[in-house]
Formats: C-alpha cells, sequence, structure tokens
DNA sequence: GTCGTTGCTGGTAGCGCTGTCAACGATCCT
DNA sequence: AGGATCGTTGACAGCGCTACCAGCAACGAC
C-alpha cells in the first residue's frame, strides 16, 4: 500500500481515516465527539483504529487544540501517609478518565508552590488540584486569572478560589480536644511537628477549646518546624513531660506523633490510658490495631482525593457540581488510649462537618 | 508594537526572537543548545527571553522534535511507604532537570502494567523507570524495542532491559536468618502479605536459609495476597502460633507487619524478644523507636529512587552510566526485638550487595 | 592567493492534529 | 411543493516549535 508512514512508522489519523475510507476530521472527531458521527462511520473508524493499533499523539492534539489533557497536582509531600492516600484516589478518579495526572511536589514551601503554578499553567492544563487555603498573593492571582478549573483540598475554608474540598481541622481538633474532656481529662497536652497550615489550625482549635473551659495554658503547647516521625512524637512527649509533668492527656497533631508518645509511655511506664490519655489525627490503619488501641480523629483522605479529582474532571467537561464546596467532615474514633471505661473500638462518639455541605460553624459534639 | 500576538496573549517563541533581533532558530537554539549561539546573541536571546516572561510550547516542542521531556514511572502502589520514599528520590532527582515525571499505578498487575507500558511508549517518552524484573513477555518485547533509555528499580537480576538499581531480596532475607541464627533461634516462622515477585524472593531466601540450616518446615510460613497493613501482621502471626506455638522468632516480610506482630505480643504478653524474636524489612522510621525497638532488613529506598533518575536522565543525555547495573545493598539492623543481649541500637550484623557493584553470589555475613 | 574548514545564522518545511466554516443530503414544517 | 432546519461530513489553515540544509564570514593550510 503507498499511503505514506511517519519515519517512525507509527500511525497516524490519517491513516485511520484512510482505511475507514473518511477524512481525517471525521476519524478525529471519533476520538473526541463519537455521538457527532453516524453509526456506520463509527464502527468503520473504530475498527480501523483497533486494526491499526492506532494511539493519538498527545503533542499534536495539544498544539492543535490549544489545550493539554493533563491535571496539574500541587501537594506539599510525597512521604506523608496522608496525602499518598490522597495522590491514591486522585488517581483513582483520573484512570479511564482521558486526563493524565502531573504531580508536583511543593515540599511545604508557597513559594515553591508558587514558581510550579507558574510553570503549570504556562502549560494550560485542563484543571488543578492544589493543596490547602494558604497561597502566596501572587499564585492566588494566577489560580483566579487561569482558565481553568480548579479545586482546593484538605481543608475548606472561606474565599474558594473555585471549587474546594476539605474539612475543618480546627473544628475537628475542638472535637478531639471534647472528647477528652468528656472522658474527664482536663490537664491536655499538645504536640505537633511540621506546623504547616493545617497543623496550625488544629493548634488554634486545641487552643480555643482549652480556652473555652478555662484550661489553656501555654506551656502545654510543644511544637516544632521539624518534619513529623514516630521518634519525634516520643521527643516532643519527652519534653512535654518536663515541662508539665501532671499532664492527664496529650493531643497529637497526627498519628505517627501518637504513636511515637505511645512508644515513650511505654518506655517510661506511663500507664495508657489511665496515667495518661492519647489522641492521634488522621487514624491511619494502625491506630486501631496498636496496644492498646488509639484514639483518633478520622478523615476522609482517599475520598477527598477521589472526589476531587471526580469533580475537577466533571467540572472540566463542562458539568459544574451544583456545590463547588464540599465538607467531607471527620470523626474522633475512639479506643482504648483514651477511653476511661477501657472498651475498645467504640462508635465514634463525634463528628463535624455535614458531607455536601458547607459549614463555617463549629462542628456539633453529641 | 505591531508584532502578531497569539489570541490568548501568550508569548512565543518568534516574539523573543523579534525583540532579540534574530531569527526563531536561534532564539529556539538559546533553549536547547546556548553553547552554539555566539555569546552577544546569547545574551540578547536571555535578556529579550526574561523581559516578555517568555515560557515554551512543550507540546509545540514535542511535535516538531518528535519527542517528549517526559519519563515514565510505572511502580506497583501510591501507598506504600517504600515506594512513596523511591518516589520522592525520583521527584527530588527530576527537579532542576528539564524533564518531566509521568507517574503511573500497576496496581501490582503484569497486566496493568503492560496496558500502561503500551500508553507510555506511544508518547515516546525520554525515559522510563520499571519496578522489577518480572515483566509480561510482551512487556518486555516492547521495552527492549523502545529507544529510550530504561531503569529497572528495586531489585537486581540478571538480563536487564537496559539499567538496572537494586538490590537481592533473596539474599536480604538470607542475611535478616542468618542474623536468627546467629542469636540462636531456631524454629523461626515467616509472616508475608501481599506476595508480589519481591516479596516472594524475600521468602525464598527464608526458605532457603532454613533448608541449609535443615530447619526448614512448611508449617512457619504464614502468607496471604491481601494487601499488607499493621492489622495483618497481628493476624497472620495469630495464625502462625495456631501452627506452631513453639516458635522463637519472626521474620516479617515489611515492616507494617512485624509492627502487628509486635502489638500481637504485647496483646498476648508474649514477651519479645526473650520468648520470640522479631525481624522486619526495609527499616522504616518507625521500627528505631518502638518498645523494644525493632531489628530490620535496611534498603536504601530514597537513594533507589534518586540514583535511578540521575541514570536515566544523564542516559537521556547520552552520558550512559560506566555500570549499567548497581547494587545498592541492604543492611540488617540489629535491634533490641532480636538481641539476646538486650542491647539498643547496635551496629549493623550484616550487610549485602555492594554498591556500584552487581552481586549474583551471596551476600557476605560478617 | 585559493581552497577547505569551522562557527554561527537563517530559510524552508513540516510534526499530527483540530477549529472553523462551508457543503451536502435528509427531514420537517407550512 | 418549496424552503428551512438538522445532522453529518470534508477542505483548509494553522497551532508553536524544530530538523534539515544552505549560506556566509572568518580563519588557517598549502
Amino acid at each position: 500500500m503507498g499511503r505514506k508512514r511517519t519515519k517512525s512508522g507509527k500511525i497516524r489519523l490519517a491513516e485511520v481515516a484512510e482505511l475507514a475510507g473518511v477524512s481525517p476530521i471525521t476519524a478525529s472527531r471519533f476520538f473526541r465527539n463519537p455521538e457527532a458521527l453516524s453509526v456506520a462511520k463509527r464502527t468503520r473508524v473504530e475498527s480501523a483504529a483497533r486494526e491499526l493499533g492506532y494511539v493519538p499523539n498527545l503533542a499534536a492534539r495539544a498544539l492543535a487544540s490549544q489545550r493539554t489533557e493533563v491535571i496539574g497536582v500541587l501537594i506539599p509531600s510525597l512521604t506523608n501517609n496522608v496525602f499518598s492516600d490522597v495522590l491514591r484516589g486522585i488517581y483513582d478518579a483520573s484512570e479511564g478518565s482521558r486526563y493524565s495526572i502531573q504531580l508536583s511536589n511543593t515540599r511545604y514551601s508557597i513559594l515553591q508552590e508558587e514558581k510550579l503554578l507558574r510553570l503549570f499553567l504556562a502549560q494550560k492544563p485542563a484543571g488543578l488540584i492544589v493543596t490547602g487555603i494558604d497561597q502566596t498573593t501572587e499564585s492566588r492571582a494566577m489560580l483566579e486569572a487561569a482558565d481553568c478549573p480548579i479545586v482546593q483540598i484538605m481543608e475548606i475554608g472561606p474565599n474558594p478560589v473555585d471549587m474546594m474540598i476539605g474539612f475543618s481541622h480546627y473544628d475537628a481538633a475542638r472535637a478531639a480536644i471534647a472528647h477528652l474532656f468528656e472522658q474527664g481529662h482536663r490537664k491536655i497536652g499538645f504536640v505537633g511537628a511540621r506546623m504547616d497550615p493545617r497543623v496550625q489550625r488544629r493548634l488554634d482549635g486545641y487552643v480555643s477549646a482549652m480556652k473555652d473551659a478555662g484550661l489553656f495554658e501555654q506551656r502545654l503547647v510543644v511544637t516544632t518546624a521539624t518534619p513529623t516521625s514516630v521518634t519525634l512524637g516520643g521527643a516532643l512527649f519527652t519534653d512535654l513531660l518536663a515541662r508539665e509533668p501532671g499532664i492527664d492527656a496529650v493531643f497529637c497533631a497526627n498519628d505517627d506523633l501518637a504513636l511515637g508518645v505511645l512508644f515513650e509511655c511505654r518506655r517510661r511506664e506511663i500507664a495508657v490510658p489511665e496515667q495518661i490519655a492519647i489522641v492521634g489525627f488522621n487514624d491511619l490503619e494502625f491506630m486501631a490495631s496498636a496496644v492498646p488501641t488509639l484514639t483518633s480523629v478520622r478523615t476522609n483522605r482517599y475520598e477527598m482525593g477521589k472526589t476531587a479529582a471526580t469533580m475537577l474532571i466533571e467540572a472540566i467537561d463542562g458539568r459544574r457540581p451544583e456545590r463547588p464546596v464540599l465538607d467531607l467532615g471527620f470523626k474522633v474514633i475512639e479506643r482504648q488510649s483514651s477511653s476511661s471505661r477501657h472498651s475498645d473500638n467504640r462508635p465514634a462518639v463525634s463528628s463535624g462537618g455535614a458531607p455536601n455541605k458547607m459549614v463555617a460553624l463549629p462542628s456539633s459534639h453529641d
């Protein structure tokens, strides 16, 4: 057959069109909007494409159409379990769609985020997923000027750039403290690492709950900018104990720290929860398995990623969601480490945030 | 200024060239091979580009040059800590280079991997990073036919497609068992989950070491195809105990399982290491922090990712590494959970694999 | 003094695809 | 029955960049 091929032997759309007996543009339409074709041509093009093993050239498509099929994702960390769950959700949702994920790591730096944003935007992404609500002014302006849908994830707050999905870290922390109050604890310490904006808001929630109860003292708070780890949890707890030996509970900004605190208690032969109660944050898998089992605030990380990507893709395809801001809520999962009744895996005592509803009000406690 | 702009107002190379008073092709060269320009033009183009805020259009570049600046990465899981460390290394190495990472998740399915490979290859990636050495015949053929550098990561074996970086899981498992032998253990159980090829090879190493000592029994091995978790570690260990109550040590195929075993021991009031020793695999951060601290086989995951990406980029740029196969080795980190001397954080007792050297021989023990 | 060489620059011609618009026949309405 | 409308199809003209090759000056070798 005399039809000319690209030197690399690759099948182009023109070849498919020729085999199907249609014009290239008709073949093109088959891939982008099959409904626009008559059934006859549709099947002809389909079988021709299959027969030749045609794979579209994305670069050519992007150049011609002036837009890419890339969803940019900016997250602060690749290592943090929290983000890997979110990411898995994003990747799962993108699978089967025609969009591919372009991932970048801001390393918790909003300047780095701004730089990456500039890079991403220059390639006209189909959509963007960014972490949190604390962007630089410049970033914010770029996001607002971007002509693609955008989802902010991990938390909710006022003034979404576009769409938003997350929960209130402030309310979640308050709920955790409320739970500890319920269990009779009063001298509750706070242990936090990294202190990114979301951890900061958890701290704010802790502070406000403690102040409301007239129990706040600065020396109950131990934080560091160092990245979180289990070992660090033990170290921070050691600091806390040195400052205030009389604490009866510790609220940890995440589960790794909580595990570190648990190990440190074991090392020091402090009984959990009898002497000190422990509450973590995120409810990673191991929390239910530890001895004693560890109370934590469950967050819907996988769902958050999956829903964010799904919403984004729908928005790209022109079907904007009814509600642009989704509160996925949280749930305090009470376990042995904070239960005065020594029971295991009791039902959640408190949850907050109403799925599919934006809440700016304090979370509901029951 | 009367020069025509693309409707979106974007700056094109032509604008930069005009401002710099050179031809577009000269401006193009500035970005790809600055050395080819005279110093005068180089600075002119540079300042023009900066002044206009020019950002190259990657799609146009890819279409014209017939190649992309994308490195495809295929990994089995996004959630597994092991891979997030590797990924972090890959992303770190790619930063600052002109290559961007395209990540896909095979979900431990070599069929899925084959599908993704076909997709990736169709877009002519600049390079490819794939996990492991167990590809389908079809995948293998595609990889061999691919005209881009390829790095296989996570393990080493015979017949690399191109480059390879990892270590011998078989040897690592043998070293772990050898360590347990040294500590006087004989009835050593194996606990494994997921049973992907690398876990399988760890099992093979365990089996061979046990057989060498005349101690192998099938009922000492408990495995499942279920994805790994801490909770699962406890469950598998429970199975193991039911089958063989007399075990004196457990070798866990990863650290999550080991932690689960530790918790289960605590729940059952089995003293570690006095009654049962525990050894994990990967040496995640928490292992050093647990009570008792947990022995594990340290693997260089971050370095593996970083080196893989670095080697790949160098190869893409025409500087192929002297040695295409890199053995990053491993190290048995002895801690309390397997030490008959009850010491903490002693130096490594055994390591294997020689960095920068391919080893097919059994690992060295000291 | 002529003929390569080398170093730098520019012109031409696409890369493979899609946006736009026009054209066509079939169907529907009055 | 005639014209309007709809659904379907194709021609054309780029998208922004780079591969390829030609040109041109400067330089050294013989």
